[in-house]
Order: structure tokens, then sequence, then C-alpha cells
RNA sequence: GGGCACUUAGCUCAGCGGUAGAGCACUACCUUGACAUGGUAGGGGUCAGAGGUUCGAACCCUCUAGUGCCCACCA
């Protein structure tokens, strides 16, 4: 027997076992070898991870479309697996040799550091995979891969030499984002921008005293949102100045010229002339460049060829030398005046003004609000540093990736996303995949003593490369550098099926069905392995890519440890079950939306539960049980017709929903299924029955609600593979325990089983219910109170009609008799449900007052909708160009509308008379 | 500067061309033999504003006003 509330912490675990033991989730199941291959790749998590509200929306949307296409019969692979995380994890197991006081990453050196790293993932690393089998992703377990795996390094080894043969990759000299935190550099999409916005003035024209504390003070704050101008004496006449204007100070010791409009005629005369850099002494030359612009500033701007992509481009076109002014740490260092060598760049930014202003050459100081590079990982402010760098070229390789999406190979749901793809694909920069990190890929290069460089799939290939190129044995050293994370990830969907190896899974499995993600990492992760999936394999990664929201907190804002916003999955699971999250997070999953979770959402798909579980309890204690040869098709009881029916329109918008990725429909047609229609009706419907002794039509509504129950077992166990599974397994069939389990049971496919004159008259059952309780309701007659009814005028088919469910409508509606008369009599309430006419015809219970009050309201609120139909149908347009069906509906509901009306009407008569 | 969304009941959100919906919250009644994590009934919306297209607009188009996000730039 059933408990009497619905407990999943109790039931989770062993559900969790129970499908472990089964090995359901394997892929490959041999009678599944000529089934139709249904392939999802996890988007891996870090390693370092634990679950968030995120994971947990994607990972049920994954699991349930898993779900659902397994019980199709499909051949499911739900590829899992976690991701290295180069940053993120070098970062967590240095902080804890910090706190644990022990000698730093360099003091131990690269090898013993490794070995910490990978000890941490051994100890900690499975946290986040355990978490999502407490969410129930059916994931295959067996196969879980990680990108630092042998096989994947293979991957990621192949996939860096082919480049490099094709010369997509390529090493170069050039700017990059430099962390000077993490000491390594970065791609641009692992910058963001920061918005800083100043508050300090002053004009040196004025003749105002600079407040170098003040502004000091400020400054220690923010060193940014400033904007200052600098006065650089021209060399010829050092009389004579061009000011510049700038918000990094600290750059002009690295200036090697001013640039101006080429048609600005404010500096025609000076371009070609030289000034001397104040502080530094070197004579810089004042070029023109089409950068330079007159609406900005002043028209003239510093040129810092080493230290600003801009500045690099316009000294690459001038012809100017590259200064580099910073060190690793970004301190100042190399060709400065001695007083700032070592400093801090924002030290030497505070030095700079005071020592330009000692000296009369500042102008100006002013508020500016612009916005600052930051690391996403270290939130220190990026550099652009000069550095030599491997790059994969992007341009290249998305030229077939764009044309992929463009002619539909790949689809993205909700399509617009396809926009934001070609947006950033069609203006793909070089794509920066090294990295000076310890933790990750290690680049597969080899440096001969005068620096030139081997590529090769192993050490003893770089050193034969070596020898054939010097003609003798050298000694060659490998490049320290790691590749970035995500050059692993773009590898994932063949990379995780055994490729390079000639594995039968990349044959079976690639391309993968659909991706399932977030929209925050197209760029990222989409993007590139397009690019790679398309380029290795040939074929794209995945058919389709869905989409979704971002979960968020009530302010519309990501989710963060450090907003102190968050929403903590497990504890939802905790309090709720997993089933009540996931159905949540389901049923708000509607495209292109954001989510902004609550609390008391979970906890009404928690009651769902709960409801479900004593819908089942009912079942089981009415004897329903599954029986071996029962058709629905087959049944008589008109009820039964009526509810087979209803759950194959429920099957239907649910597989239709899930086949559309429409997840909240899916979601919300199981939903208004169970609890309004099985719940709220049927089985209210057929207690009469039940407890009757029509032994044959017992037998058959115990078989049917049985049966129904086991199709709304199966249409919600994608959403809610718990209770589903644990209720299931409670439900006898053929008398006895099941066998099989319902993950692995076949999906409801239903057809044929609706039938209209069935569904047309328990509608009229439900409606007159319905009716009656209301006026009931509205005429304060106590619930309790068991009320006669008179169906009035009634002819043969509604008499006959009434006889067979007479004992239902006087339980459901607390009826103690029902009479039929011609007229309705005096002093009684009267209800009009679609072309029946009935009265409670009790004077003494009702106070007639207020029935004339409800009468009047009722006929009002009809004669509004009937003034809407007439005036419809009196406009002639509309009749003649409105499609006949609507024209039609629109008379129909005019004429239900009129019977409403006068049997309201002469009730309302009958009173007042 | 470029792009993408959003504005519907007190709150959170569905609906996206033919009688305004859900969950929660609210009101009244109910220990009715599955369920008070429940039942029954009910209140509550000129679908941001203004134009337009259409027989008909919350839904399509244009503009306005707010809000959010992404990308780029920032002397």
């Amino acid at each position: 027997m059933l408990e009497k509330t619905y407990q999943p912490a109790e039931i989770e675990p062993r559900i969790t076992a129970g499908w472990e033991s089964a090995q359901a989730f394997r892929a490959g199941r041999p009678e599944r070898a000529d089934a139709e291959p249904y392939c999802i790749v996890i988007p891996p998590p870090n390693v370092t991870g634990s679950l968030h509200m995120g994971h947990a929306l994607n990972n049920t949307l994954q699991d349930v479309l898993c779900r659902f296409e397994r019980m199709r019969g499909r051949d499911v692979l739900w590829q899992p697996g976690t991701d290295h995380a180069g940053i993120a994890t070098q970062m967590v197991v240095e902080r804890q040799m910090a706190e644990r006081q022990e000698p730093d990453r360099r003091t131990i050196g690269r090898e013993a550091f490794l070995k910490k790293v990978w000890a941490w993932k051994e100890e900690s690393g499975g946290t986040i995979v355990n978490q999502l089998k407490r969410l129930g992703a059916s994931c295959d377990w067996s196969r879980e891969r990680f990108t630092m795996d042998e096989g994947l390094s293979k991957a990621v080894l192949e996939v860096f030499v082919s480049l490099h043969e094709q010369g997509l990759i390529y090493k170069d000299k050039r700017l990059v984002n430099w962390d000077p935190r993490f000491q390594t550099a970065i791609s641009d999409l692992e910058v963001v921008q920061v918005e800083a916005t100043g508050s300090f003035k002053w004009d040196s024209s004025t003749g105002e005293e600079l407040d170098l504390a003040a502004l000091n003070k400020l400054l220690d704050k923010n060193p940014s949102g400033h904007m200052y101008h600098f006065r650089y004496p021209l060399a010829d006449d050092p009389t004579r100045f061009i000011v510049v204007a700038t918000t990094r100070p600290e750059t002009m010791l690295g200036d090697t010229g001013v640039a101006v409009h080429p048609e600005d005629e404010r500096y025609t005369a000076l371009v070609g002339k030289r000034v001397v850099l104040p502080l530094v002494g070197r004579e810089i030359p004042i070029v023109a460049d089409e950068y330079s612009d007159p609406e900005k500033g002043t028209g003239a701007v510093k040129i810092t060829p080493a230290h600003d992509f801009n500045d690099f481009e316009v000294g690459r076109r001038c012809g100017l030398d590259r200064i580099n002014i910073l060190d690793e740490h970004a301190k100042l260092t190399g060709d400065v005046p001695e007083g700032y060598r070592g400093l801090d760049r924002f030290a030497a930014r505070k030095r700079i003004i005071a020592d330009m202003h000692a000296a009369g050459l500042l102008a100006k100081i002013e508020p500016t609000t612009h916005t600052v590079p930051h690391g996403d990982r270290s939130n220190v402010v990026i550099e652009p540093w000069l550095t030599d760098q491997w790059y994969v070229n992007a341009a290249e390789l998305a030229k077939d990736a764009i044309a992929a999406v463009e002619d539909g190979r790949t689809k993205f749901v909700p399509e617009n996303w396809s926009k934001t793809y070609f947006e950033w694909m069609r203006n793909i920069e070089p794509w920066c995949i090294s990295r000076q990190l310890w933790w990750g890929h290690q680049i597969p290069a080899w440096y001969g003593p005068d620096g030139q460089v081997f590529v090769a799939r192993s050490e003893a290939d770089a050193a034969k490369l070596a020898n054939q190129h010097y003609g003798k044995a050298v000694e060659i050293t490998r490049d320290p550098d790691v590749l970035d994370t995500w050059f692993s990830s773009a590898l994932w969907p063949f990379s995780t099926l055994g490729w390079p190896e000639k594995a039968p899974e990349v044959d079976r499995y690639y391309p993968t069905t659909v991706l399932v993600t977030g929209f925050d990492i197209i760029f990222f992760w989409v993007a590139r392995m397009m690019m790679m999936g398309l380029h290795f394999q040939k074929q794209v990664p995945f058919k389709d890519v869905y989409i979704h929201a971002l979960v968020r907190d009530e302010k519309g804002q990501k989710m963060s440890k450090s907003k102190g916003n968050v929403m903590d999955p497990l504890v939802m699971i905790d309090e709720y079950g997993a089933d009540a999250l996931r159905f949540t997070l389901a049923a708000m999953a509607a495209q292109g939306r954001d989510i902004k979770l609550s609390k008391q959402r979970v906890e009404g798909y928690r009651n769902f539960a709960t409801k479900l579980w004593n819908a089942s309890r009912f079942a089981e204690m009415n004897e329903c049980v599954r029986q071996r040869d029962f058709d629905p098709r087959s049944v008589e009881v008109t009820l039964n017709r009526w509810i087979v029916g209803e759950t194959e329109k429920a099957a239907k918008e649910v597989t239709e929903g899930l086949e559309a990725y429409k997840f909240n429909e899916a979601a919300g047609s199981a939903y208004e299924f169970v609890w309004g229609v099985f719940c709220d009706w049927y089985l209210e419907l057929i207690k009469p029955v039940l407890m009757g002794d029509d032994e044959p039509a017992k037998a058959e509504t115990r078989a049917c609600t049985a049966w129904v129950l086991d199709q709304i077992l199966k249409l919600l166990h994608p959403f809610m593979p718990f209770i589903t599974e644990e209720l299931w397994a409670h439900m006898v069939e053929h008398g006895e325990k099941r066998q099989n389990i319902l993950t692995l049971a076949q999906w409801p496919v239903l057809d044929g089983l609706y039938d209209e004159a069935a569904a047309e008259e328990i509608g009229w059952v439900i409606g007159l219910i319905s009716e009656i309780r209301s006026v009931r309701s509205e005429m304060n007659i106590p619930a309790g109170a068991k009320v006669p009814l008179v169906i009035v005028g009634a002819d043969k088919a509604i008499k006959q009609r009434v006889g067979r469910h007479e004992d239902t409508i006087s339980r459901l509606a607390r009826l103690d008799d029902i009479t039929f008369e011609k007229a309705a009599p005096k002093g009684a309430a009267v209800i009009v449900a679609g072309d029946t006419t009935a009265a409670i015809p009790l004077a003494g219970l009702i106070d007639m007052e207020a029935e004339s009050k409800r009468l009047k309201k009722e006929i009002a609120a009809a004669e509004s909708d009937l003034a809407k139909m007439n005036a419809k149908l009196d406009n002639p347009a509309f009749v003649a160009r409105a499609k006949p069906e609507a024209v039609e509906e629109t008379k129909e509901r005019k004429d239900e509308l009129d019977g409403i009306i006068r049997k309201l009407s002469a009730a309302l008569k009958r009173i007042e008379t």
C-alpha cells in the first residue's frame, strides 16, 4: 500500500539505484541495434563546479528529451563528462595550497604542481557528476569523459598538429589581452567591459590650485574614469605645444608618436615636425593618420603602439617604434626613466600626473565615463601586451560554419539566435589559443636553439624534424604554454565518441541530434564546435541547437554568489524533490525568455506530484489493476470512452510539444490533463460506478483507470522520472508486481480513441454539475446540504441522459433527488447549462431577492456577449469576408446566448410576478 | 554606435489574427470514504501609449515611452 504522502527524499536514492542496476541509460543496447540513434553531448560542466540553477535547467531539458526518445525506442546516447577548466581549476588548487601555507607552484615546479591538480581532481572533481545524478540525469555514465583524458588529449594533439600543417594554426607576435593577475593571455571573449565614471574636475586655465591629494584618494578607489590633457612641447619651439588627451596617463612613457587627421587644418603645419616626450625627453614625430578623429578630444592623439590595439595599427601604418613599458605583472619596466621603473601601473599613473603637473604640462582633468577591459575570471584590468602567441585562423574555419547554418544543416531553435551567431562569425578575429598556465593541454611545439619551431605529435617526431632542419642532432625544448580550455571543448562532440581512433561510435552517433545550451556560450562553444566539427568530420556536429533561457534572479540579473542571489537546486531538491524542481524548470522553459525562478512555483509543482501520488493511491485502493488484454478501443461505458479519448488528446499534445522543443507546452498539457481532467473529473465521476453493483461496468472502469494511469505515468516520466518510476512499480499488472521499469517502457502512441458522442455527453454532465455548484455557492446553500433538483422541460434524450448519470450528478452536485417538470416551480433558483434548464426548488432555503440579483447579473453578462456577436453578424463585411468557420461559430454562440437569456429571463419574470 | 529582446491579473509568467489564460497570492464556504501539499465557488486585466493594416489585433506594421541583454568603440 502506498504511504499517505509522497516523500521524495525517501524514494529518490532507491530509484536511482534501480536505474543503475538495470543499466537503463546504456547506449547501444543490443535490442536497439536497429533503432535510430539519438545523441546529445552534455555541455561539460567545469570539474571544479557544483550544480547551480543554470545546470539544473540545462540538464533537465536534455534529460526530458533523452527520456522521451528512449521511451520512443531510439538508441539514446547522452554523453556525459566534465571540462578541465584551465584557469578556474589552477586557481582553486593554488588557493588551496596558499591556505595550507604550502610553497607556491613556481617553487615546487610544473610536474609536482600538476600532480597536485590531478590529485585534487580525483578527490573533488566528481561532485557535480553526483549532483547531476540527484537531478535524475539519464546520461550513459559508463561513458563519462574528461577533457584531459588520454583519448581526448589525443584528439587535441591531432587537431592542433593537423591545423598547423594546414596553416590554420600559426604563431604570431601581436597585441593580446594580457591578464596581469594570472599572467596569461586570454581571448577576446574572456574580456568583459566594465564601466568607470570619475568625478574629479580641474582646469589649469582657471588658475585654480590642483588638489593632488584628493585626486589620489579617488584614484586609489578607482584608477579609471578621468581624462587627462597633456601638453607635449614641439621640438623646434619648446614654447609651443600640442595637447593630447588620455585616460591612461602611464602609457605616455611608451608613446612613439602623435597622430592628427590628414585633413585637420589646425594641425596641417605640424605634421612631420617632432615633439619632445615630456618626462622622457625622447623626440617623437607628429604623423597624419585617418584614425585620428578631429571631433574627439583635441583632435591630436598620442600613439602607444605597444599598449593599445588601435595605436598598434597606427604605428604599423606610420612606421612608429613599439616600446614596451610593462612587464607581465603590469609593472613598469624597460626603457622608462629611472624613477618609474618597478612601479605598479596605477602607482605610475598617479606619479605621472603629479610629475606632468609639476612640469606645467598638465592642462586639464575631466571626469568621463568609459569602459575598462577586465578579465572575466581575474576581475583585474586587462593590458594590451605585445607577446608571441598561438592563433587559430578562425575566419577561414568560419566559412563553412556560417554556410552550414545558412543552408539549414544546423538549425537554431528559436531560429533568431542564428542572427547572433552570424553576427559574430562574420566578424570573427583570430582566436588566441595559447595560455601561460600549467593546467591544460600543453602545446605540441618544440624549439631549436635559435628559436625555430617544430610542431609534431611527439617529442621524438619533433626531434626528427629538428635534426632534418639543422642537419645534426640538437637540443629541443617544449613550448611551456597550454591551450585555451575551449580548444578541447570545441572537439567535444567527436572526441568523446573516440576520435581520432576509428571508433564505431563516431559513425553511429555523429552528427549528434541536438545540442542544448544557454545563449551565453554561443560564441565560446557552439561556434567553435561548428568550426572544428565541420573541419574534421566534414559534417555538422549537431542538427539542432536548442538555446534555452538563462535562470536569473527576481531582478533579471544573473545569479551569482557574489550578488548573494543564488537559489541552490540541491536545496530545492532536498526540500521539494527533484521531480518538482524539474517540472518547474520545464514548465517555465518557454522559448527565448529569461527564467525568474520563485520558490512558490516549485512548491506548486511539488503539490502536483502529491496529487499524482494520491490519485495512484485511489486507484490502488479501488483495485484498479492493469489488465493484460485491455484494449482502450473496446470500452463501452461512456465515461471510459470519454477518458480514453481525452488521454489520446493529452498524449498527442505532450508528444507534439516535445518534438518541437516546446517544453512548457508539453508540461502544461500533461499538468492540465492529470489534475484538471483525470483527478478533478474522471476520478470523481467514476466513484458511483466503483461503489455500485454493476459488475461488468465496474470491472471495465477499474481496468480503464489502471490503463489511463499507466499512460499518465509514461507521459510524465520525462519530466518527473522518480515519482513515476516509483508509482509504476507499485501499480499491479495482471495481478502481479511489474517486471519492467518505466524508463524503458514504450511511449504512448494513441489514435482513434476520441469519441465525439462520449465527449459531448460527459461535457454536458460536467457543465450541469458546474452550474449547479455555482448556483448553490452564490445562493449560499450550505455546502453540506443536500437539495432536490428539478429538470425543466426535458425531452426524451435529456431524460435518458439524466438517467444514465443520475448517481454521479447527485453525488457531485450534492442532490438528494432529481425530478422532471414542465415548468420551474415558484421560488426556485434556476440553472441554465447549455440547452438544459434546471431548478432548485427550495423556497425556504433561497433568498429570492439574491436570486433575482444573480439572474440579472447573468443576463447582463450574456447580453453583453450577445451584443458583440450581433455586432459581428450585422457587419456585412464580416459575413462576406471572414472564414466560414468563424461566421458559423459566431452564429452558434449567438443562438446559445439567445437561449440562455430567454431561460434566465423567464426565471426572473417568475420571481417578479 | 550596431544588434536582439521585453512591457498581459497584486507577483512570476504563458498565449502571438477569431469568446483574455496558468501558478502563487486574495475572498467565501467545506475534516464530502485518494489528496487540507486538498475540494468547491468567486473577485481581479481598456493585454505600456499613439497611429496603421484587416471583416476582426494582446497577437501583424510604424512611431513613442520605459526596461533588459549582446557586440563594438571610447583621445
